[in-house]
DNA sequence: TATTGTTGTTTGTGCATGCAAATGTATTTC
DNA sequence: GAAATACATTTGCATGCACAAACAACAATA
C-alpha cells in the first residue's frame, strides 16, 4: 500500500509528526490570540528581558528575518517594545505583554497536558528529548 | 539557559527536527529540480498511476488544496497529466515525468544515506518509525 | 582618518501549506 | 425526475518561514 511505501522516510515521518503537533499547539494557543511561535517568543523575552534579537533567534532556532517580523508584529499588538542599542535591538514585554503571559503559560501547560494524555508522562518526556536530540544531530 | 527552557516542549523539539530534516531533504532533492514534497508526489503517482487527488492527499497527508496546487505545478512543468473522470481527477506521469524519476529515486536514496551516515542504519530506521508512530498517535 | 571587514537587523521575495467558501458532479430521497 | 445531500476539486485568502541582498553600526588595520 502507498502509505507504507513512505513510512520509512524520515523527512516524511517528521513532516507528519510536525503537522500533528503544530495543529495541536495552534489549538491550545488559540486563547492567547497568538500562534505558538509568537507565544514562545514572548516566553523567551519574559525569561530574559532586554534579550537581543540575535539571541532570540538562537534560542528559538529561527532565522533573523523571521525574528524581525515576529517582533514587529508583537510590538504592533503592544505586547513588546524594542529599544535599539547600537546595532542591536533589545526586546522586552510591555505591561500588556506581562498581563498576557498568564494565558500563555496556561496554554503552554495545556499543550503539555494534551500530549501527555495521549502518550503518558514518561513517554512524552522521552519522545520530546529524542526529537530534540535528533534535531540537534541532524542540523549542522 | 534559555534553550534548555524550551527543550522539553514537544512542539518546539519537533519544529527543530523538522527544519533540520527538511533542509537536508531540500539539498538532496535539488538535482531533481523539485522540492521534496513534489518529488514524493511524483513517486506516489508512479507507484499508482491514475491515482486520484483524494488518494494522493491521504497518502502524503496533505490537504486537498495543497494537492491541487502541487499537481497544477507538476502539470505545468510537463511531468504529469491529469484526466478528469466524473468529479475526480486522476493523475499520471508523462514520459518526461517518467524520465525524471531516475534522478528522483537517486535523490531519495541520497537523502536516506545522508541521515544514515549520521545516525547509523539501525538508529535511522528506528527513529523514523518512532516519528511516524508518534505522528499517527497525535493526529486525530 | 579612510578603508575594509564583521556582525546584527531589515527588506524584498518566494514558497508550502492550511482553512473556509465556492463550484461542480454524483447519489439519495421523496 | 426534482430537490436535497454528499463528496472531490478548486479558489481566495492568510500565515509561517526561509534565503539573499541591502543597510547600519562597529571594529580593525594600514
Amino acid at each position: 500500500m502507498l502509505e507504507s511505501y513512505f513510512q520509512n522516510c524520515m523527512f516524511f515521518a517528521s513532516n507528519l509528526l510536525n503537522r500533528a503537533i503544530t495543529k495541536m499547539a495552534e489549538e491550545e494557543f488559540k486563547p492567547t490570540g497568538l500562534s505558538p511561535t509568537y507565544a514562545f517568543m514572548m516566553m523567551a523575552v519574559q525569561e530574559q528581558p532586554g534579550i537581543t534579537q540575535k539571541e532570540l533567534g538562537k534560542a528559538l532556532h529561527v532565522t533573523p528575518s523571521t525574528i524581525t517580523r515576529f517582533i514587529e508584529k508583537l510590538a504592533y499588538k503592544g505586547l513588546v517594545i524594542t529599544r535599539s542599542e547600537g546595532k542591536m535591538s533589545r526586546v522586552e514585554l510591555t505591561t500588556l505583554g506581562i498581563e498576557r503571559m498568564e494565558v500563555i503559560r496556561e496554554a503552554w501547560k495545556s499543550l503539555f497536558r494534551r500530549y501527555v494524555a495521549i502518550l503518558g508522562k514518561e513517554e512524552g518526556r522521552n519522545m520530546t528529548k529524542m526529537l530534540y536530540d535528533l534535531g540537534k544531530q541532524l542540523e549542522d
